[in-house]
DNA sequence: CGGGAAATTGATCACACTCAAGACCAGTGG
DNA sequence: CCACTGGTCTTGAGTGTGATCAATTTCCCG
């Protein structure tokens, strides 16, 4: 099961045993948190079943949504391998989720043992980080119906599922509100608008892309925003 | 010199006579480059002097810039690390600027052969991509003075200068504008603001921070902006 | 001095946020 | 089976922040 990880694509069958033994299931239900911004990073985990999603709240309570998690993906890693030793964001399931939770310090024996994973440990990273820089810029750069459509088209890509009509993804307007960094009521007006133009089916806390070509378009802003 | 680098703290001193063997010495003079986005990234560099900025730029031109490089600090590592083999951004001197320039191949064969060194550089990874999601969400949540704030404290921790009156900075609007993420007009009142308030001087390209708490207590959200 | 870039300041405008009211829908218990 | 309830979503109206555009002014350096 554990094979299927990509953060352990490098690991000796031994290893992956011997991480299978010092590690343990934690299953946490829809809303429950795996741990929280700036508490000590006693673990990482490797998402089994379910989603999960990478927050930071700010003082005044606004959520913003880093990343999403889906399963065989490795999470809480970079505070459990940082020296600061604590988690830069929260874990919350978005779904009922089980993860397998390794102590940070056995993390860290792996990794120091078997260079071949730490190098694939820093690939995830740059790799994260180059989206985040992506992210940044878009941020910086673009206008919200523009990241909506970046936001939709990447959660397709990473979480999406096949149906005849097109691609399914279920999240509420505020989930994506809170990952494209605006508001519930803005992120309904744009919906509004795809659907009306025939891109999109929308439902209850459910969206359908049916053409995930002109959504691309709108992306990379090669489609001008509605009228 | 390069024991200074903190990237190569735990290089043994053959390993670093290795590194100014192999590399070579490029110096490039104000708003010239270093390399540019999407480039193959052949080289990892160590700035010996000047100051370099990374920058973004969109399609239509609009620069962002993620982060700027001082002294004894590694640069475009994470593209000569990554599978991508690309730059993910472009590296622009903001002073005549020189540096160490190590090819892509040797860096990755030192890194594999000294796995101290991989961990250092995935500390500085992990640390960097911790500061991008801190960014990220202060350009999703905070309002423009409060960000122009942050980037002038921050700016101020990594390469002001002490003078008697207080901090020095020597940064143009249009500089503070593309690292805030806002544009220079909206840059040029808040910090006349600031003045007329008396926390800070201003000056061509320059200004002095008088009250570092104060500008601090703006940047947490802590001080109320200017009526 | 004079040229040119950097900075200031005012006026205007648009995007998206805020607040409010209500419609819609799904699950629950009577 | 239907009414109720709570959460999700929609839509409208009003507003404010910060971008944009334009016109000067200031400053530095040659």
């Amino acid at each position: 099961m554990l094979q299927r990880v990509e953060a352990l694509r490098h690991a000796s069958p031994e290893e992956v045993r011997t991480l299978v033994r010092l590690g343990l299931p934690r299953a946490v239900e829809e809303d429950g948190f795996f741990f929280f911004q700036d508490d000590p990073a006693e673990r990482a985990y490797i998402l089994l079943a379910g989603r999960v999603k990478m927050i930071q709240v700010t003082p005044a309570g606004q959520q913003v949504t880093l990343r999403t998690i889906g399963p065989y993906r490795l999470f809480g890693a970079i505070g459990a391998v940082n020296p600061t030793a604590t988690y830069p964001a929260s874990a919350q399931a978005l779904q009922d989720s089980l993860a397998w939770g390794i102590a940070s310090s056995d993390f860290r024996r792996l990794l120091q043992n078997n260079p071949a994973l730490l190098l694939d440990l820093t690939h995830m990273t740059t790799d994260y980080l180059r989206e985040m820089q992506e992210r940044y810029r878009e941020m910086v750069t673009e206008q919200v119906e523009q990241r909506i459509a970046r936001v939709v088209v990447r959660l397709a890509g990473q979480l999406g599922r096949r149906i005849p009509e097109g691609i399914e993804l279920t999240f509420s307007r505020q989930d994506l509100a809170e990952i494209a960094g605006t508001t519930l009521y803005t992120v309904s007006r744009v919906l509004s608008g795809w659907e009306k133009r025939g891109l999109i089916l929308t439902g209850r806390e459910r969206l359908v892309i049916l053409h995930p070509h002109a959504l691309a378009q709108l992306a990379a802003g090669s489609l001008p925003p509605a009228p």
